[in-house]
DNA sequence: TGCATTTATATCGCACACGATTAAATCGCT
DNA sequence: AGCGATTTAATCGTGTGCGATATAAATGCA
């Protein structure tokens, strides 16, 4: 507690490093993986946020805006102008749910649907460049999942 | 190779959705994690990506702009405003470099360095909620560090 | 020296992300 | 039935990220 201790300083600063490599880890991960899958996207005529809404409308095609950023962990104001854009590209269409004029239904076109085999190479693609064991990579993302919840 | 096989259509979807968990996951975490900074931070006036320059400049002031963007892993076109916007904020300075006037120097204001006192309690407050063992953190802090390089 | 090349930032346009707010529809409770 | 509370999207403003491009300074070499 006396102020002559180097300690009382050093402590903060050590867990201002600690901390910095954590976030800076997942943070440079983050972008660095963006701007992996960016040159394979612009041949889809995709950006990362939108590609992986369409993974998710691959998934299960007919959902609502809630949904959907339930499972990209978006809310709808990150989510809508997406969307919208998405629809300019004729990938989805949206509507009013008739049976509750709250809720706004996504749905892939055909389009939409077809591009899901273009996009199939991806992920191969994808693994190549990033150079992980599959062993590795799924621990990597179970862990992740946990990170925040 | 027959069009009657199933496994010539199920393998890229499988390969889809293998991909998503993974970028998924990163996705997710890194935007989770920024959002748990949020609260901490409005109270410095800082948003995630100042905090991250701070954090690098806490390390070692006087930098130019490039070094700051090896650091960080970006490039100019973000830098640049972010760093208008914590000068305009009283903590950096921004100088060209008179040895070589391509360059500009950031340094922190006494205002910058001060505020370090007020970040040293952030990183104890984060690691409370992301409630994950040192030793996880430090293993998924390395791996990603990996990520994309 | 002269001039093309390289290097270091800055600018611009587009697309996120998010908190705060709004608006409309539905629910719940009496 | 009525009406306040809740739910669901959309809107708005701010701050990133990034590719493409611009600009200016330094470098290199004929």
């Amino acid at each position: 507690m006396s102020p002559t201790k180097p300690k009382s300083a050093s402590a903060p600063v050590e867990a201002l490093r600690l901390d910095r490599q954590l976030c800076f880890a997942l943070y440079g991960a983050a972008n660095r993986v963006t701007r992996l899958y960016r040159p394979l996207l612009d041949a889809l005529g995709l950006t990362y946020p939108q590609y992986l809404a369409m993974l998710v409308l691959w998934e299960a095609s007919p959902r609502t805006v809630g949904a959907l950023g339930d499972a990209l962990d978006l809310n709808s104001s990150t989510l809508t102008p997406l969307l919208k854009r998405l629809e300019a590209g004729g990938l989805i269409a949206r509507a009013r749910d008739p049976k509750d004029e709250r809720r706004v239904i996504v749905a892939l076109t055909d389009r939409g649907a077809a591009l899901r085999d273009q996009a199939a190479t991806i992920p191969e693609k994808i693994l190549c460049q990033l150079d992980l064991p599959l062993e590795e990579l799924g621990s990597l993302r179970d862990r992740l999942k946990t990170v925040a919840v």
